[in-house]
DNA sequence: AACAGACACTTGTATATACAACTAAAATAA
DNA sequence: TTATTTTAGTTGTATATACAAGTGTCTGTT
C-alpha cells in the first residue's frame, strides 16, 4: 500500500518526503509486530538488543559504554536497560576490578535461554517481511538504506 | 556506512536482519535530525504531524479518529496531543454539535504560521538525505519499502 | 601529594508511549 | 420507551525516552 493511502493525505509528496515517511512508517510496522514477537517474554526490543550484544561477546564482559555504542537508538538508557534485564536474572553485572569506574555485563544461562528460544521467531520476523521482496531486491533496499542516510 | 559497522557486529547478517537493522537505525537517525529541526519550536515529531494534518483539512475540522488515522505512528495518544498543542495556541477544539461524541479539531493563524516558518526548513531536512541518491533511486528506495512491508 | 580535567556510569525530571479501563453520547434492538 | 451495543474520546498507570545534572574514579600536570 502507497504511503499516501495509508496516512490518507490528499497533498502530492515528493520523493524526499516519500522516503521520510516510508521509513518512519516501515520501522512502525516493523517494530509492533517485532513487539508481539517479544511479548510472551516481556521484553523491550531495547532490551532484546542490549541481550544480543551480550550473547555476541561471546563469554566477555561487556560495559555500559560498549553495550551504548553498539545500540541501534544511540539514546537508549543502558543503565536502565541493564537494570531491568537484571531484575529478570538474564544478565549479571559487577564492577570492573582493574578500573572500578566501568562495569561488568554478562548474560546468563537464563538470558541465553531466552534467546535460544526467540532465535526461530526473530528470524520468522524477518522472513515475515523479507519474502515479498527477492534476493537482488534485498539487496538493493540495504544498499539504497546506506547510501541515502550517508550525512 | 554499513549498518554491520554502525552497530560494531562481528556477527554475519543475513538481509532480512539487515533490512530490519537499517530501517531502524535509519529512523532513528531522521528522527534525530528532524527533533533539532523541531527544537526551537518546542514541538515533537508527532504534535508537528497532528499540525500537517489539520492544515491538510484546509479550514474543516478534523476530529480526533480522523486525526488518528492519518498518524504515522497509529499508537499515538491524540487526545493528549492536541492537549498540547492547545496549551500552545496552536489548535481549537470544540465539541462537535451534531453528534456531541465528537471533538472538532481547528489549527490556529498562530499554529499556521508556525508551519510556514517551518516548512523550508522541513524541505531542506528530506533535501538532506535525499541529497546522496538520484531520481531514479529515490524512486527505487520508496517502491521497495513500499514492496518490503505489504503484510 | 594536590588539584584539574576527563571518563564511566547513575540519577532526576519532564515528556512520550503502550495499553487497558472508563465515561458519555448515539444508534439499534426489544 | 427502556435496554443494549457501538462509537468517540478521555483517563490511569506503568514503562520508555530524552536530556541534563550529579557522583565516583582515574589520569595527567604542577
Amino acid at each position: 500500500m502507497k504511503i499516501e493511502d495509508i496516512i490518507k493525505t490528499t497533498a502530492v509528496l515528493n520523493n524526499s518526503n516519500r522516503i521520510i515517511l516510508n521509513v518512519m512508517y516501515t520501522e512502525n510496522v516493523i517494530n509492533e509486530k517485532f513487539n508481539e514477537v517479544l511479548k510472551p517474554y516481556e521484553l523491550s526490543g531495547e532490551q532484546y538488543n542490549v541481550l544480543r550484544i551480550l550473547r555476541g561477546q561471546k563469554g566477555n564482559p561487556a560495559n555500559m559504554s560498549v553495550i551504548q555504542e553498539r545500540m541501534i537508538a544511540k539514546t537508549s538508557n543502558t543503565t536502565r536497560l541493564v537494570d531491568k534485564l537484571l531484575l529478570k536474572e538474564l544478565v549479571t553485572r559487577k564492577v570492573c576490578p582493574e578500573n572500578r569506574r566501568k562495569i561488568e555485563v554478562l548474560i546468563t544461562q537464563k538470558g541465553l535461554n531466552v534467546l535460544h528460544e526467540l532465535d526461530p521467531k526473530v528470524t520468522e520476523h524477518g522472513n515475515y517481511f523479507s519474502k515479498n521482496l527477492n534476493d537482488e531486491e534485498l539487496e538493493q533496499l540495504n544498499t539504497l538504506l546506506e547510501k541515502y542516510r550517508n550525512q
